[in-house]
RNA sequence: GCCCGGGUGGCGAAAUUGGUAGACGCAAGGGACUUAAAAUCCCUCGACCGCAAGGUCAUGCCGGUUCAAUUCCGGCCCCGGGCACCA
């Protein structure tokens, strides 16, 4: 064990030197390889996980926020005696380190490695507790081989499959462009109108696991609300029926070998209301069924349908004005045997359930604008409640003008039209989700290589497992936007492994949310191959940390994989983590000068300087370099569009980490947004300071004998009780409720108590030393590093990292005297000082003692009198 | 449009199961120390009435349940976030 006590100096008040103790004590940390987690250790496991950071150069306060929350709770886990894993690593793929090559001139593998090394080195000064022996960067082939040698194995499985999927497309640049490159419906560089193109890409069949993703939310009782409700949108299960419809003519004739279109509805209840059906422009029957007289019109129409970009869909989504038109073909009607006319129109997406839909207008609002803008008949079949003057009605009611279904509430009438569907062979019941199968290609280079190798011959073939990993090369130049491995017209080139042909390989590499679907297990299994034993010991995560920004994509697929990898036999649990907390955002304010014609520069807070008025509210700011007026925007996320972010860094250098942490925990409740304060941050280092002094104080009279209970007078008892209710109230804020804010509140509250107990009796002194210890021990998951330091002071010789969460004494929560809230009619009218446990009638007759009381209640009598025990009598007069 | 959050002093917030609204902190005002400033320490601090004792009002708005409502119920307004032609 290595020598904790400190130097002399140490703890001279004038000498609180953040940067000097919080090195100091990493040093040690180091040294005794603190936070080093071992499968074989004693005690339960507890993995707690902080999502892991994309390295783009520099910590924001939104990483210092998570990251502080996660370790405050592996920390605080540790001192249970839990087996504690917190591990971190480096989400290094992406689209920026391209950017940044493509800007810079410099390999992305270079950036990202230098912005990991700077990035660790802001960590490891945070003095987050990681094993850091466990970390990685998926960008390296160690990590991301396992995930290729995955994918094929689900190619073979079939759970991985390759299909034409429409991309944006930069028709200058001669690329493909991510989502994020498109600005305003124009590519970021060429400035030239994207494109739609499709092109063959690779998915995961996430939608065969929908069910299983969707009930599954139902056990994830650790995980909030708002993000299972998101899931569960996302997922978007619809039951209903699908049914088929033969083609007819105007007359409601068919010939044989007619076409039949499929449709599916929720509502097969509202059948008979049906007025005509709509097909997707890119529906396969288009082409069959449409007339001689309307051919032209139609190409026309499905030829720009089919042209539209994203910009032109996001213009006309959800607008009344539904763009269509007529086929020149019918369908019958098969519940009221009436033909029906076939339009095409681009309300219909091809993607969701058959690509064409029976219309309902009567009762679905999207056809009910389609009908009044094409002069269709509607007709009701589900009466409106009275005085109904809206228009499609989709709520419940009675069916009407419904034939056999009539008088039937929605209910019942599906079960009966699903049910006559399937007796007469004409359809079923069907379930349809809204959740796509997840499309993992990319064009882009800095990712990792989708293992497949196309043959003439043999088709898509993956690369066998003796073969991989295939590697990106780290040592590329960029000529434009394209790939590196896309324009070297060598990386391409290999034979095939079934036939040995020439053969190519695949340019495209995988969507990043690949790497961060499954890393939390491989933290879990370093030096395996793909995994181990090792992840059914730490799996599944206790405690996931993260924005709520990864609410559907990163935690459906996180979700997803999990599955995979159970079903692949490398882990047992069916969910990947049992508890997650979302972090709010951090926002700070804004603040703006008007430079003319709309246009406005954004001003950084610390370039500021507020006026107040005589109550203190905030009236004006001024620029500090010269004097002018800035205008005050509002509080939002901290952005590099808005200026307002706020660099860890420097607050860091001047307050210390302890600081930072605090004020992160202390502002607000992790799950809500936090707003900076430069103030704040500044009380939080008076907070410290003052406790630097106080325990100093206590030191320096010298060492304070053994705690005797027995021998306390009513003031040390008192302050025993509040410190006891102080570790109670710390704990559950800590452990179960996680209001650190609320926790820290309680600590101040203490030491506020503590100042004012100035008894220095033998006694007395050895009701602060229990104090002071209980006070380093609930704080040291927040600010780990002064209290190490001040633990040591306080005479302890263990490592305060290692040692035990305080206990509450309940006997020593006992009150002595309660203040009892006098109420008349509900409002506080006095006080009563009386014994715990005092009765009703006791209480009242001392209430009545009282003049305020009497005076409330003369000439009234008593109707009746509640007691709250030891905590309120209202007595109730009239 | 639908689905989640949220609305409390000058500000960030607290009130955990319906029981003292505003803990804790910031800002502000006053004072002490100091040649001065910074730092530190002490006091005041929702609004209004009152010399005081004390009282009235107050948790977005309107109504309800209750001895008692920031908390529960109904209706509405506003702000933030997510999804968005999913049949």
């Amino acid at each position: 064990m290595v020598n904790l006590r400190m130097s002399e100096t140490f703890y001279n008040p004038a000498l609180y030197n953040p940067a000097e103790i919080e090195l100091s004590v990493q040093q040690q940390w180091n040294e005794l390889d603190a936070f080093r987690a071992d499968e074989n250790a004693t005690g339960d496991k507890y993995y707690c996980l902080s999502m892991l950071p994309y390295p783009s150069g520099y910590l924001h306060m939104g990483h210092v926020r998570n990251y502080t929350i996660g370790d405050v709770i592996s920390r605080y886990h540790r001192m249970r005696g839990r087996n504690v894993l917190q591990p971190m690593g480096w989400d290094a793929f992406g689209l920026p380190a391209e950017n940044a090559a493509i800007k810079n001139n410099t390999a992305p593998a270079k950036w990202t490695y230098a912005n990991i090394e700077h990035m660790k080195a802001q960590l490891k000064r945070l003095g987050f507790a990681y094993d850091w022996s466990r970390e990685f960067a998926t960008c390296t082939p160690e990590y991301y081989r396992w995930e290729q040698l995955m994918f094929t194995r689900l190619m073979r499985q079939g759970l991985a499959y390759r299909k034409d999927s429409e991309v944006n497309w930069d028709p200058i640049d001669q690329t493909v462009l991510a989502n994020e490159q498109v600005v305003d419906g124009k590519g970021w560089r060429s400035g030239a109108p994207v494109q739609r193109k499709s092109i063959p890409q690779w998915f995961l069949r996430i939608t065969k696991y929908a069910d299983e993703l969707l009930q599954g939310l139902d056990e994830l009782e650790g995980w909030p609300d708002s993000v299972k409700t998101m899931q569960r949108n996302w997922i978007g299960r619809s039951e209903g029926a699908e049914f088929r419809m033969v083609v007819c003519n105007e007359q409601g004739e068919t010939q044989p070998g007619d076409s039949a279109i499929a449709v599916f509805t929720t509502r097969p209840d509202t059948a008979f209301g049906m007025t005509y059906t709509v097909l997707a422009p890119e529906h396969p029957l288009v082409d069959v069924i449409v007339t001689a007289a309307q051919s032209e019109e139609v190409k026309e129409f499905v030829a720009n349908a089919r042209a539209a970009t994203e910009a032109d869909r996001l213009a006309t989504e959800g607008s009344l004005a539904k763009r269509g038109v007529f086929t020149g073909a019918y369908v019958m009607n098969p519940f009221a045997q009436k033909p029906v006319p076939v339009y095409i129109a681009d309300y219909v997406l091809m993607a969701y359930g058959t690509g064409a839909i029976m219309a309902v207008p009567g009762q679905d609002k999207r056809d009910w604008d389609f009908a009044i803008s094409h002069d269709l008949p509607i007709l009701r079949t589900v009466q409106p409640p009275e005085g109904w003057e809206g228009d499609a009605y989709t709520g419940d009611g009675p069916a009407i003008n419904s034939d056999w279904l009539n008088g039937l509430e929605v209910a019942e009438a599906k079960e009966k039209a699903m049910n006559w569907l399937e007796e007469q062979g004409l359809g079923e019941r069907a379930v349809n989700y809204r959740l796509r199968d997840w499309g993992v290609s990319r064009q882009r280079y800095w990712g990792c290589p989708i293992p497949v190798i196309y043959c003439d011959l043999c088709g898509a073939v993956p690369v066998p497992e003796d073969q991989l990993p295939v590697i990106l090369p780290e040592n590329v130049k960029f000529m434009g936007v394209q790939s590196p491995i896309k324009t070297d017209p060598e990386w391409r080139k290999t034979t095939c492994p079934e036939c040995g042909a020439a053969a190519e390989r695949e340019t495209d590499t995988f969507d990043t949310f690949m790497e961060s679907s499954w890393y939390y297990a491989r933290y879990c299994c370093p030096g395996a191959d793909m995994l181990d034993e090792r992840a059914n010991y730490w799996l599944p995560v206790d405690q996931y940390i993260g924005g709520i920004e990864h609410a559907i994509l990163h935690l459906m697929y996180f979700r997803f994989y999990h599955k995979l990898l159970r079903d692949a036999g490398m882990v047992q649990s069916d969910e990947p983590a049992t508890n997650l907390l979302c972090q709010g955002m951090v926002v700070a304010e804004t603040f703006f000068q008007n430079k003319g014609e709309g246009q406005v520069d954004w001003i950084n807070p610390a370039e500021v300087e507020l006026q107040r008025d005589e109550r203190g509210k905030i009236s004006g700011g001024t620029l500090r370099s010269n004097g002018s007026e800035v205008r005050i925007g509002a509080v939002e996320k901290m952005s590099k569009s808005k200026n307002n972010g706020v660099d860890p860094q420097g607050l860091v250098d001047r307050y210390g980490a302890d600081t930072v942490r605090l004020f992160s925990m202390f502002a607000s409740p992790p799950d809500q947004s936090l707003e900076w304060s430069d103030s704040g941050v500044e009380g939080s280092f008076r907070f410290i300071k003052r406790l630097w002094v106080q325990i100093t104080a206590h030191i320096e009279q010298g060492p304070a004998s053994s705690l005797d209970v027995a021998v306390l007078n009513d003031g040390q008892k008192e302050m025993r009780r509040l410190l006891h209710d102080a570790i109670a109230k710390v704990s559950d804020d800590v452990s179960r409720r996680y209001t650190f804010n609320t926790a820290i509140a309680a600590i101040m509250e203490l030491c506020n108590h503590l100042s004012r107990f100035d008894d220095n009796s033998e006694p007395g002194r050895a009701v602060q030393q229990e104090a002071w210890l209980a006070v380093v021990r609930m704080l040291n998951p927040i600010i780990p590093h002064v209290c190490e330091h001040l633990w040591v002071a306080l005479g302890e010789t263990t490592p305060l990292f290692s040692a035990e969460w305080p206990v509450a004494d309940e006997s020593a929560r006992e009150k002595l005297q309660v203040e009892l809230v006098i109420q008349v009619n509900g409002k506080v009218r006095g006080r009563l000082d009386a014994v715990p446990g005092i009765s009703k009638e006791a209480a009242l007759e001392q209430a009545m003692q009282i003049e305020n009381i009497q005076r409330h209640i003369e000439g009234l009598s008593v109707r009746k009198v509640i007691l709250v025990p030891d905590r309120l009598l209202n007595i109730v007069v009239g």
